[in-house]
DNA sequence: TAATATAAACCGACCGGTCGGTATGTACCG
DNA sequence: CGGTACATACCGACCGGTCGGTTTATATTA
């Protein structure tokens, strides 16, 4: 094995060992010395791989930010209607629960601390802002288009995206919920719908 | 000062400087000499009035659940319609995000510990199921006096209450977000007519 | 009321242990 | 050989929690 092939080994087992770890015990609770037992590396290969504890978890957040970014620029650029897309982007809901379980805890956990870090704010409230700054556009193309009602797109927005959070958070911290298939498209369409009694029996 | 009045007095002074230091650098990053020093108390004064470090953190947390939980109650026994309850609930997500500003990423963080810890865990998440099963039970109510759609009740509770939970997270951790006077309403509003045009200008 | 006794509230030095991070040595690839 | 990848030993700071002792308020005498 050449050296490199060897470096980017030992770095991911680091990463994943930290996922681990930090979803298990929480971030601050697990030690640099637990990551290195449980990656089976020495804590001189942590800190040649790492500046601090904090850059593991730097490098743990960004690409899943990075990657959920992605599906909803691409769900967003459909040629739909504004509903389908919502319905369609409901649908990240179900994946980010499912594939977040237990590591959703974890990165509240390091987004506390990421009002005290400007670096870590920076990684973590940016991607969020674009994202709802997202949803604006989005509601605001249904209006124009005609297939939302006139509602105000910042308020549509942040209760879109609300529901989400909240979804996804309720789903991780207490996964008693009444989930079944397609919680995010169910739940959508009630928003969509709206729940009062419009005559209809 | 009698000696009762004494020891309430720092007592609540020590809970106050404890909500001040958990607000600023969080639960696990404040030591107890932290909180001691906040409070201008020994550290023998506080593990006086405390067993644990913990036991701060479930005597800040109680009473703010409770009175939650009272104010659910109340709005859910009002002899109204559903919708008109649910609107007046509302109102309790631009109260909790008012007063709990830089409070709610605190129990958020202490949320993650409760998985671990048994007595944390009922204080946390037994007033939630309460808080959810409450809703559950509006929404019957209101399919059942025809006020509402005939929807799942346990998927529209859920949508209510992540609408809540996302509402109040996002207004403490980006208080940036275009909140205005009476989000709760607006948002809930919002649920209840639905987003879709169907058909009215 | 003054003196005394007792209990509760409070103090702060101190304990074992752990933490994040560093300094130094070794093995191995190029 | 030179340098990168890793291992080991170690550091000072600090953690939650304990403990023997001191102050303060109350109960009981006389």
């Amino acid at each position: 094995m050449t050296n490199d092939e060897r470096s980017d080994a030992t770095r991911t087992r680091i990463l994943d060992a930290a996922v681990a770890c930090f979803t298990r015990e929480g971030y601050d609770a697990t030690s640099v010395s637990d990551v290195c037992r449980a990656a089976g590396v020495s804590k001189g290969a942590f800190y040649h791989h790492f500046d601090a504890k904090q850059a593991v978890f730097v490098a743990l957040l960004e690409p899943w930010l990075a990657e959920l970014d992605a599906a909803v620029t691409e769900a967003l650029t459909r040629r739909q209607p504004a509903p389908q897309r919502l319905v369609h982007l409901a649908t990240l809901v179900n994946r980010v629960t499912a594939e977040g379980r237990g590591r959703i805890p974890m990165f509240l956990e390091f987004w506390r601390q990421a009002a005290k870090d400007p670096s870590v704010w920076r990684v973590t409230v940016e991607p969020y802002r674009r994202f709802r700054s997202s949803f604006v556009r989005l509601v605001e193309d249904g209006v124009a288009e005609g297939s939302l009602r006139p509602v105000d797109p910042d308020l549509a927005a942040l209760v879109l995206v609300s529901l989400g959070v909240g979804l996804v958070l309720q789903g991780a911290l207490d996964p008693v919920s009444p989930a079944g298939q397609g919680l995010g498209e169910r739940a959508i369409a009630l928003l969509l719908e709206g729940i009062t009694n419009g005559g209809a029996s």
